[in-house]
DNA sequence: AGAATAGTGTCTGTCAGACAGTATCGC
DNA sequence: GCGATACTGTCTGACAGACACTATTCT
């Protein structure tokens, strides 16, 4: 351990991304291309620049920046990791952010850098993580549940344009329980609410063999923060 | 700004501590006898200190052992405040965390030191505090009201034995509204549930010109998060 | 007896899940 | 018409607020 640490600790910032892929939560890990815990996934993230960075959240929307060419993805602290032993450089800090990507601009988002980047079941990432990142990951994916659990819709999440059953398959996703297809749509859709979270479109979604469902997108301020 | 501060950055622990007082929540406040912002009041925080503490958590903990002579009130993170302005000395972070101190052993737990010190209303500490203190209070107490609105009870302020009554005006204080009485009772009392909070003691309250009311206290392995 | 708070019984409206039934499209 | 999904009507049980009523103690 370097002198510096006993003064100072490191700190960095961790993301979960999520993202729906057709009907599935799915979170960005990436593999290390550097030392410590070379190849192991783990969530992006970076240290802090204080040179560079005007606070936490920036720093974590700098370090999505060279993963995502979009910006402006829904993105919220959950909470911290800290100690001398989680990262072998030294006593450190990792502010954990989550953040939501929409639907439909997510294929030409994604930039490929040094390192090899994978979207994963968020429940079961299939690869042992780096440092404390899986109890990052389990703490993110909690903080996701318990918002749409208290009746938040994940907005961010959707595509300009939705359907409400493939907003219903989301919120089922994320919760990991099927929901009731009438409890759910009367919540969504209060008859007299002067601020609907979800507004329709008056456009239908063609083009499937089914009757056409009506579109929605979300209220112009909407906001996943309670 | 010192050079370090352009690569690493302050790391602060700052504590809401609440109490009641009667009926009422109170926040402690501490005066500042240094600099910067010298006299001003604000939360008691300190400086992370990497050579003594185990994580931000036992750094906070660190903060209020100075304060109280008892130990584990209950202490949970909110979140950070962060950036190069906030703090003269330089980029800073400051995690926050809030603290409840149970109701009975308050009298001897205050320890005097050089700071004055003085238990506030939180909603309305009517001092004008220093750096972001003001901000954090507010995040720190909306916090607390957001967990007492999805129906956690904070056993952690009451004394050892308590009635519903009081109970009742806790969660009324920290919410700011009245409410029901049969509701809160129904509530907090569910006939059949195998795990209730709280759990009847068999004695009453005594001394009093009214109808005695039942003591109850809290389950032994009770917990705030949820 | 009277004051004061503890504690209960019951009505009513809201809202959830459940489930069946109707509507509307492509083929 | 058939298949598939969109959407609606309605029943029922859980639970919240409201409010009046009863209970039990001290003075």
């Amino acid at each position: 351990m370097s002198f510096s640490r006993e003064l100072y600790p490191l700190v960095f910032v961790d993301i979960a991304l999520f993202r729906m892929d057709e009907d599935r939560l799915q979170v960005l890990l990436v593999q290390r291309a550097q030392e410590p815990e070379i190849r192991r996934w783990g969530l992006p993230g970076g240290i802090l620049k204080p040179a560079i960075d005007d606070n936490l959240e920036a720093a974590a929307r700098r370090v999505l920046s060279a993963k995502v060419t979009v910006d402006l993805p829904h993105l919220e602290e959950v909470c911290t990791f800290s100690g001398p032993g989680r990262d072998p450089r030294g006593w450190s800090i990792s502010v954990l952010f989550y953040a939501l990507l929409p639907g439909n601009p997510v294929n030409a988002v994604l930039r490929s850098k040094v390192e090899a980047v994978e979207w994963v079941d968020p429940a079961s990432p299939g690869h042992r993580m780096a440092f404390d990142h899986s109890a990052q990951l389990e703490k993110a994916l909690t903080a996701l549940k318990q918002k749409v659990e208290r009746r938040l819709l994940p907005l961010h999440l959707m595509p300009p344009k939705f359907t409400l059953s493939q907003l219903q398959r989301t919120c089922e996703a994320i919760l990991g329980r099927p929901l009731d297809k009438t409890a759910f749509r009367r919540r969504v859709l209060p008859k007299e609410d002067p601020m609907p979270d979800i507004v329709k479109i008056g456009e239908k979604l063609e083009g499937r063999p089914e009757r056409p469902a009506q579109l929605y997108k979300a209220r112009e301020d909407f906001s996943f923060i309670e």
